[in-house]
DNA sequence: ACGGTCTTGTAAACCGGTTTGCAAACGGCC
DNA sequence: GGCCGTTTGCAAACCGGTTTACAAGACCGT
């Protein structure tokens, strides 16, 4: 292996240190962690020397005695790129952020390498693990049990011995799609996040919303063709794309139920191009509840879900793991949605 | 210090499986990384008492030999959340992300921690840094630069040993307002980033832009009060904001020059609030072309910057310091800029 | 002058791996 | 049977710090 390159021409070391000063090893690492046991025109010296030699503690070899990285990772089986550019992680991101950032650890992003999750984790150099976006089909999940870092579970049913944060997807699908029964609508297009095959796992987020849309459709008499169901990834693009199709295919609806604002946005577009006017000639809500809604026009009614507190608690329940007391070691939260109503929603037209 | 709490009861160690295996930690050693070294049938044993254990060779400890991470830092003066929550950062991640991860590199944030940013730097293990937002002026550039860890600066002019990007903001903004001006635009209303102290650093992104502006205003003489300049942070609510108030003090400007989309996008709420129309009222134009352009009702004008790809660049040219080979060390790349425009300008209205 | 406590510093063990150098066992060949 | 080259495994050094156990002086009281 080609050690250095990474370290310049060679930092200073803290034997170099020591030598410079004419100290032990022991006195260098004294004058930065307990001066106290040190004569202080000692310590001073030492640091004087050290500053000198620009020398800092190397970080990984501090790690390994301390045992610990004071680190936690994010961990999401799509590539970063697809993270960062989707809106609803960086809001989850923000929220774990905040809380890490304050108790002092680092944040470090883990996604699947060189097409392995599990090669990818194995190089993680963290305390603990956020899983997000990961249900407990995939392999993954038990190898990272295997391994026995602490983890929290977001979005999927946990073990026992784990946390886990889930929010009241059903629920809040239910509210969405009563809310447009109430209106009147009868002939509705959903639009998924993702082909049906993952939505057979019941604990899917997926699933769990569809069974939201249903129950309320139920309770209205109201059947859903597989036509009316379709995929639209989560982007503008995916959105606008998915309702295009559907119009082409004669569909009019009168109303969709998007499972992501992204999408939803994307609808909202594609009805603008088709001389639809929103909320009269077609209602839109979406889910989630993203920043981005408030750019949208019209406002975009939707799900709200509580992203970024999502992201703060997960991030609170793995930091207690971590820390002895462990107090919310297994603790199992399901944070509540609600609808948010603005302006994408309407009273069906009275005719055609 | 509290070790342990991170290792759960205690997890395996590579002197577990060798004892466990009747051999020698070498042999254990070799198993994972050289089983050439082994018979093939006791290499398979290793291994196999190594998964029943469950063990992982510790990443902290292959990190001190090896002598590298194969981590690389993007480090922000702002707080994570904040980075998130902007989604030019995320933009500029999700460049760097790509090439990162391809070429097997994790990503770290390095944000200040407990408001320093030398602090979170001398905890960082990472190989090499990505600094962005952070001009010369910084007194913890300096310290950086002391850490001798190789760097590219990213929108602030380097060290001749080190790379950076940059943008060209002046063309960009100088587009920006001439096209304003030849659409007979002449009462301006400019919204920065930040307070006036930040921009008396000749070498901020934000004077740079100014200088733009004033260049062409300086063509068609004319001139800004300074009643015509506003903060307003890039943030939906910073546009909105500062727009009411400038109409407020009574400004009726015919169109507005942002030094970000996210303001911009906010102008356009606080014109429709007002009764404005966009564009035969007020023309506005935003700049760097986030993704969130396409959500904005119309669409909004602006000046692109290839944000991912100076991710990108950012990342390779850091990479390829990294590797021994080093030919793009001091590199400094200058990417360019271009007007784009949609439809949130027209002709100003020929009369009040 | 002597034993006891405090201060200041050092040597060595340790964290958990990887790698080098050496040695025992093995096989082939003369 | 003796010599030599391979295989296969081990012990020990090393990465760069931290921490423990101990020692040498200084200081103190008696």
């Amino acid at each position: 292996m080609v050690k250095a390159a990474s370290d310049h021409p060679t930092r200073a070391r803290i034997a170099d240190v020591a030598r410079e000063a004419g100290v032990s090893k022991a006195a260098v690492s004294f004058a930065f962690n307990n001066p106290g046991r040190l004569r202080p025109e000692t310590a001073d010296r030492i640091r004087q020397v050290a500053t000198a030699l620009g020398y800092r503690p190397h970080p990984v070899a501090r790690m390994l005695t301390a045992g610990s990285t004071a680190t936690i990772g994010i961990m999401s089986p799509q590539a970063l790129a697809q993270v960062f550019a989707n809106p609803f992680f960086s809001l989850f991101a923000e929220g774990v952020a905040t809380v890490t950032e304050e108790r002092g650890f680092g944040l470090l992003f883990i996604s699947p390498l060189q097409g392995s999750l599990e090669r990818a984790m194995a190089r993680a150099t963290v305390d603990g693990v956020i899983v997000i976006g990961l249900d407990r089909r995939h392999p993954e999940v038990e190898a990272i049990r295997r391994v026995g870092l602490p983890t929290v579970l977001v979005d999927a049913p946990a073990w026992p011995e784990h946390g886990a944060i889930e929010v009241d997807d059903t629920s809040g699908a239910r509210a969405a799609a009563k809310h447009l029964l109430e209106l009147g609508h009868r002939d509705i297009l959903v639009l998924t996040m993702e082909p049906s095959e993952a939505q057979d796992d019941a604990a899917s987020v997926m699933a769990r919303r569809m069974r939201g849309y249903q129950l309320a459709l139920e309770e209205y008499n109201v059947r859903l063709s597989p036509d009316q169901v379709r995929v639209a990834p989560p982007t503008f693009e995916g959105g606008e794309q998915a309702f295009l199709r559907a119009w082409e295919d004669g569909l009019r609806p009168t109303a969709v139920l998007s499972m992501s604002d992204a999408a939803a946005a994307g609808v909202l577009q594609a009805a603008r191009r088709l001389g639809l006017s929103v909320p009269d000639d077609l209602s839109v809500v979406g889910f989630d509840d993203l920043p981005l809604t408030r750019f949208t026009d019209p406002p975009l009614t939707t799900v709200h879900q509580p992203v970024r507190r999502k992201g703060e608690e997960a991030a609170r329940m793995l930091l207690s793991a971590l820390s002895a007391d462990g107090s919310r070691a297994g603790e199992h939260r399901i944070l509540e949605t609600r609808l948010v109503v603005r302006r994408s929603t309407a009273a069906v037209a009275s005719s055609a």
